[in-house]
DNA sequence: CTGTTAGCGCATTCAT
DNA sequence: ATGAATGCGCTAACAG
């Protein structure tokens, strides 16, 4: 035993791993080549080729990541930002971009965003870009909190909004046109004849929820309606605020025969108060919601509402991203970025019916 | 504008990394006395560190860490399988590694697994190791395949697993003591006046699944009942499924009056039968889910299940492997593997009353 | 307490 | 078509 494996092993407690010099030892031909042929290049005869080949094999050899990228390999590195609440969506978005990233040999670190405090997101980006990261991936709402810290000082790398409620200034998205689903989901209740709709919105901050709120007043209108503010009930995105929310509607406005929920969770806040207050849904009340999540199915009645792949979104982004980065290494990088609009659809279930009698 | 920096910027299109040579030039020391301002190490002078560490923040360095690497410093690198399904749990401890780990300074790649293929979980696994990973993260279900796969060649490093139904054989594991969790849920209803129980079970490859059963049988044993397989139905996780089965279920016993389901999604598909046939809950017949995700608490009416803090659970599993693999490299690295349990809490909600007069 | 030297594994000139 | 030499940024011996 040589001292130098010695050494490694004892250091290492598990045993030293093949370098490329081991394989060139192997096969008995320098270090080169077998490069060469672990890049495919055409310099060499058929014959190493094989033997090599084997030899990689036999060894078990897998190139030293860190050495490949010491010696000035340039792999892309993207930044994945999460807010802390773990919600279906943002899982999507995690195991999306951890797929696509893969696929296309590119590294990704996932991160935990401090909202609401702009210093430390600040820190958090800089720090990113510092250990190399070269694009960001920001899920709706951290990419509305970075545009908005970063309006005056813009990042100095690319960055691609996911799922934002609207295209993003200074910064590529993958999105839906939210306000358009949400105008043909209300529209929808409106050709049921509803006229009394309630609407049930999401925070103001979250771009999302605008969107949403924009396309059911759009589709009020659009059939003569005034959205009237008695109507409007706003809640964080939980259940249980929802609730609240929802009671105080429907106290206030008993009158209303359907409610659009900013998202399925809070739908299913709507329920809870219908169920309480022994209100028929969908008979007396319809109610929709938006997103698709898994509860949207798991509740009775089960609810109508829009669907969109965020995993599907992520994918794209990941790919966009990808494309932005090449043209930013390559000096070619132009500020306007592109804004691509994914499909959604409306997925029609059993809280919607026609609006009752009266 | 020298040759090197020039060819730098221009191959990468951003402007050269800081080196810790820049340092050391821009404070006139060596670059051994700015590494050991960088590792708190004791041979500095307070004036020099003084120096060199505001030469560090005016420059922004950050060690490359490839660099590092490469010259044998060992940062612990964990690997985290998951199944395809997105689910709560899964997010939680996805979300949960990659807090615990960065807190902990560790490295995790995050991978999908093919179940159904130990062939392809062998190469993940090996090429996992092969690329320096030394420790492995696995959930449930994962966790079983691997043992499963690996039963007669064992794994060569270490690994815990994350909530699975029981202990594991040749791996440490975090968890909760799930058969206990159902038997004392189960003898809640049992308590409560509930003789005929039925059991929408889970898949029985999973240990959770059976884990759960087994409470469940011995709560009724325990309370001299024998448990029926009349009373048994069973569906894999997802709503759908679970409806059928709890069809089934409902149809040909429908004399029971309560149901304990696997979990909380199997629940709530139970619910969503009872609401279709106007089986009223919890007044005619209880129902328990079990893990508290947030389904658990939006449908109507809320239910009565098991919590459990995936989260946390993750957290323990990584400051587990951590110290396993210090142990591995230490050379000291004892086979028997330790297995944590967790707290557990029963959520009492709306979907469970006294067993009907009859 | 500080600086010098060597080498981690790989890719990339440049020779041959 | 193949091989030898050099350096990426850093750390761990070793001198001074």
């Amino acid at each position: 035993m040589n001292t130098r494996s010695a050494k490694r092993e004892a250091s290492t407690g598990r045993p030293p791993r093949v370098t490329l010099k081991d394989v060139a030892k192997a096969a008995g031909v320098s270090m080169m080549t077998v490069s060469n042929v672990l890049h495919d290049r055409p310099n060499v005869s058929a014959a190493l080729r094989e033997l090599v080949q084997r030899r990689i094999e036999e060894l078990g050899y897998v190139p030293n990541r860190a050495a490949q990228q010491l010696a000035g390999v340039t792999r892309p590195h993207f930044g994945l930002l999460y807010a802390s609440v773990i919600n279906p969506f943002i899982a999507s978005v995690i195991v999306g971009s951890l797929t696509a990233a893969s696929r296309l040999g590119i590294d990704v670190t996932i991160e935990l965003a401090e909202l609401d405090d702009p210093k430390s997101l600040r820190s958090t980006i800089s720090r990113m870009r510092d250990t190399g990261v070269d694009g960001l991936l920001l899920p709706s709402p951290i990419a509305e909190f970075v545009e908005r810290t970063f309006r005056k000082k813009p990042l100095k790398f690319p960055a691609v909004a996911i799922a934002p409620g609207f295209s993003m200034p200074g910064m590529a998205s993958v999105r839906v046109d939210e306000e358009g689903a949400a105008f043909e989901l209300v529209s929808s209740l409106l050709d049921l004849g509803h006229t009394r709709i309630g609407h049930l919105a999401g925070p103001e901050t979250q771009s999302g929820s605008f969107a949403r709120h924009e396309g059911y007043r759009a589709a009020l209108l659009a059939r003569g309606i005034e959205p009237c503010a008695e109507h409007l009930e706003r809640s964080r995105f939980n259940f249980q605020d929802g609730v609240e929310a929802a009671e105080r509607l429907l106290a206030r406005e008993p009158r209303v025969t359907a409610v659009f929920a900013a998202n399925d969770t809070l739908a299913a806040s709507v329920l809870a108060v219908t169920h309480r207050r022994g209100i028929a849904v969908p008979r007396s009340l319809s109610v929709v919601g938006y997103d698709d999540s898994p509860v949207a199915e798991q509740v009775w009645p089960a609810l109508t509402t829009v669907h969109q792949d965020a995993f599907a979104a992520t994918e794209r982004a990941v790919e966009m991203l990808n494309a932005s980065v090449a043209a930013w290494r390559a000096g070619s990088f132009t500020g306007p970025a592109e804004d691509l609009l994914l499909p959604y659809r409306i997925v029609h279930r059993a809280s919607t019916a026609p609006a009752p009698a009266d």
